[in-house]
DNA sequence: ACCTGAACACCGTTCAAGT
DNA sequence: ACCTGAACACCGTTCAAGT
């Protein structure tokens, strides 16, 4: 990659982050461009697909709760492991409002570019689970795609203005629906208040 | 009205229920117009907002949401009759994909046209909810908010290409979560096999 | 190799002109 | 009273022309 082609990809994805995070997925391309003094083409150029653009603005953070997952995995206890994990990856979601949808649409579709981040930060998710329910601390009937599906609503929720009262408990409503025992520690109830 | 204004509305409404179904909650409002053979003046009239046209849409089926939950509360037991009307909602609220969001959004929102209608089908479900919790049948750390926002949250991951199957499973996991216990005629096991 | 922006086909919404 | 559609300010996306 040519200097300035770098240069025009890193503000444009600089640009697109704070444009993103404010407006949420259905934010204007054209604002994108504008804001990093790029022509259209250009923009166009490094990421063909609005997907494109948010998967470069995502993978980190998708990769970043992958990493997150297998370091739980191997310092907590197995429920309290896929608690955390989980309040922190609805957090993330949040970030971007209106991505939990690209989110779940990329996960089934092997051609989108979010595809791989996201296959990566489910199966890390499924296999804390996995765990917990191994440890008969997590329901069995659910898998990996029922738990990324969970926090795709939960994320959704909190996207909708909803107040951060209600939404900690929808979450505690739907932790606990999935872990079957308290864990001492972070338990659903001692995360609800801390 | 005048006749002629009275063919238009009808029309109008008759198309934009068939497109909706189609294209969700974010349908091209000039493909409404002209599919209905009306100017696109003509439809800001008789809709002067998207939501309107949602409203008029929609009322419809919240007000027999509404009404169902008053005759489950005369027939049924208070257990089964939360379960019964909280699958009936989320299948009505997935009729049309994408309106989730506008329902959440309307709630809160005494201007939205919408309002009303949301407000009375949540009241109707938090009666439900109240009696469930009365006869020591559901969780009493909730309200008819969060009961609300939990049928939106389901009826979102209904649009969200998941699959029956997965869906039923989800809403079994959730409604599990509301009730305390089971219902003998129509608990979650028993609604999630028929 | 890379950048640019006019051009195209859309969109929501308004409002002067018509009947 | 009611209807119409040109007009305005946008949008995503492409592609010939430039350096």
């Amino acid at each position: 990659m040519r200097a300035d082609a770098k240069k025009n990809y890193d503000q444009l994805l600089s640009v697109a982050r704070e444009i993103v995070a404010r407006d949420g997925a259905g934010a204007s391309m054209r604002d994108v461009a504008r804001q990093a003094g790029v022509g259209f083409g250009t923009m166009y150029r490094h990421f063909p697909t609005r997907e494109a653009l948010l998967e470069a603005l995502l993978r980190n953070g998708f990769d970043a709760m992958t990493a997150r997952a297998n370091e739980l995995e191997a310092s907590s206890e197995p429920a309290e492991a896929l608690l955390i994990w989980l309040r922190e990856t609805v957090a993330a979601a949040h970030a971007y409002s209106g991505v939990t949808a690209s989110m779940m649409a990329a996960i089934e579709d092997p051609g989108s570019a979010l595809n791989g981040s996201c296959v990566a930060m489910q199966s890390a998710g499924a296999r804390l689970l996995r765990h917990a329910q191994a440890a008969g601390m997590a329901r069995s009937d659910i898998d990996g795609a029922d738990l990324f599906a969970l926090v795709g609503a939960l994320a959704w929720l909190a996207d909708q203005h909803t107040p951060a009262a209600r939404a900690d408990r929808l979450f505690d409503v739907i932790a606990g629906a999935i872990l079957t025992v308290q864990t001492g520690v972070a338990t659903v109830e001692h995360l609800a208040t801390s």
